[in-house]
DNA sequence: GATCTATGCTTGATAAATCAAGTATTATTC
DNA sequence: GAATAATACTTGATTTATCAAGCATAGATC
């Protein structure tokens, strides 16, 4: 088996213990990561506003997801939805203040687990792998 | 955000990319990746028998998820039941010939999809890269 | 050796994602 | 400027996973 195939059998396997760790830290508020890769995504969007396109293109999922996923959260007051003037197909997705406020809190659980998952690694081996990982994006 | 913050967002992406490049590659051969990794696990195993539990750790899936993707992959013939003697709790799923070649088949092809995906790294940043990982594990 | 607990697996109900098809709007082309 | 194509999104049907509960068997304890 080469190195290759070997990687991505060993990825999958870290990316699915990850995922499910930090899913599991986030269901004390009630949202999953999905739901927080979307909170994180608007919060650093320039206008904490994207449309539901870009979204779907940064959280890897597909647009369809986007609209099930999204109409939850618009419920609970999270996210508002916001139309584009300048185009009528658009709906865009605003992020509340409520929704700024879960995503600080849940960001420091996001961190508590993510340090606890990465301890074996210290700083300098985390930005080397980090540094290998941008290079396959 | 921290650099551990940083690097699970990252991950989570990359993870989604690559699975989703893999999968697709696979249709050809009728399998999932989730079940490639079923034939792998099966193939590099002593006897190409695994306890239903095992697989569900290896595969990181739950214990209904390996009963419900093993029913369709015996029926087509890539795996059988077998019991174990010493156990009767125990249903033991054993590659058969028919799985062997499947998983022999899709191997090149996730080879080539593996080569093309991480064609970004050399075999030294590759294997680095590998050896952070393991350190995850 | 009867009872109690733990293990291995399956099943029903549910959640989260997908795809394909549909609708509405915008952009392009003739 | 009407017809065609492309884009943005939603919806119904389906897939793939989960969890909780249940059943059967094994092991531990008294």
């Amino acid at each position: 088996m080469s190195l290759q195939s070997a990687f991505i059998i060993q990825q999958s396997s870290l990316a699915s213990k990850l995922s499910k760790k930090v899913d599991g830290s986030l269901s004390v508020h009630g949202i999953s990561f999905t739901e927080y890769m979307i909170l994180h995504h608007l919060s650093t969007s320039p206008l904490i506003t994207m449309r539901r396109i870009e979204l779907a293109e940064c959280v890897c999922i597909s647009a369809s997801g986007v609209t099930r996923l999204i109409a939850p959260m618009e419920k609970i007051g999270l996210v508002e939805k916001e139309s584009n003037p300048r185009d009528a197909r658009q709906s865009l997705v605003k992020l509340t203040k409520a929704g700024e406020r879960l995503y600080k809190d849940a960001s420091v659980t996001v961190e508590h687990c993510a340090d606890n998952a990465l301890k074996a690694l210290n700083d300098v081996q985390l930005e080397k792998l980090s540094a290998l990982c941008q290079k396959l994006g």
